[in-house]
DNA sequence: GTCTATATTAAGATAGAC
DNA sequence: GTCTATCTTAATATAGAC
């Protein structure tokens, strides 16, 4: 079987458990291969099974996020697309953002700059459309980071409340908070 | 030395480390304490350790959070000292919330009982503040929950993007966003 | 209350057969 | 491409001296 088999297991595997907490036991019991499979798949351990996930889920972000923005339409519809492929990649608030456990434990000195550079990706995608609606490029770029902080703390809120309503309603008024005060 | 001792430097460790990454040869190193005696005043191991500076932070939340969101003065005032405290409890956005970190990895199964109740604690204050200036039930509620978000969202972009503005403006711009459109 | 020494278990990683 | 077996290092934990 070729790597891109047990991307969405390996995904899940640090999704719930971190990088510190997703052991090579776990993995291997998880993806069904043996500790030496996994190195033949990756020999670098654990770093390069990161890193294949991460270069698919920027991949997904490119096709998914990035396109939803730069897609045909209205501003107000373009960012409605963006919510509903965030909604979606998080499956709803099940799933907590990768990006986000990569900043913690020892993950962070190996990650920070990718996570960091699709950080700034979004937000300036983000920003663009607002740009292009009318809003200035201050206030622009600050829903940029609004959006984000938005969508990073509804899931941890509900991760922390085993609630997923924060997240959906977070999702449910992002565009319109997004638009507000727009004329054009 | 007596437990309390060791309190703010165990509060850091699992701060930057994270649950699973918090090994007993760090946390030795940076007590100063051989392992042997993390044991004696601390017999439950590492869940032992985090248990106590979830209990000295419940503390500090109690005497600081709340205390603000309960104290004198009309409701505007009340919120900008409990940002103001969210503000010094974070260290400016240096410092990562313990709460979100103990929602990952391991770390999970054991602590998430006492963050739901914490994170639960603090929106029933701030939506007891924002009723009491005549916000109605749900709405409080849900800018409780806005609050959270807020505040979690920025310490994870602020981390993420290494750049303390985002944080900064979030706690600054938060005391009149969730006041806004209340008449009396 | 702190230490040295040590036990036990698990984690990360590799060699070499099939 | 997968396995068994093994190695090395590190992590958690304890015994017992001072």
């Amino acid at each position: 079987m070729p790597q891109e088999t047990y991307i969405p297991c390996l995904l899940q595997l640090f999704r719930q458990h971190g990088y510190d907490g997703a052991t090579l036991s776990k993995i291997s019991e998880a993806t069904g291969l043996g500790k030496a499979s996994l190195y033949h798949h990756f020999p670098g351990g654990k770093e390069e099974m990161v890193r294949a996930v991460l270069d698919h889920l920027r991949a997904g972000f490119e096709q998914n996020i990035l396109q939803a923005l730069r897609s045909e339409g209205d501003t107000l519809t373009r960012l409605q697309r963006m919510c509903d492929r965030t909604f979606e990649l998080h499956e709803g608030g099940e799933q907590p953002c990768l990006f986000a456990i990569l900043l913690m434990g020892s993950a962070r000195e190996i990650f920070h700059p990718q996570v960091q550079n699709l950080l700034r990706t979004w937000i300036d995608a983000i920003a663009e459309v607002l740009m292009t609606a009318g809003l200035d490029e201050t206030l622009a770029h600050q829903r940029g980071e609004d959006a984000a902080i938005a969508v990073q703390g509804a899931l941890i809120l509900s991760h922390g409340l085993n609630d997923l309503a924060p997240f959906r309603r977070v999702i449910k008024q992002l565009p319109q908070q997004l638009y507000r005060d727009i004329s054009r």
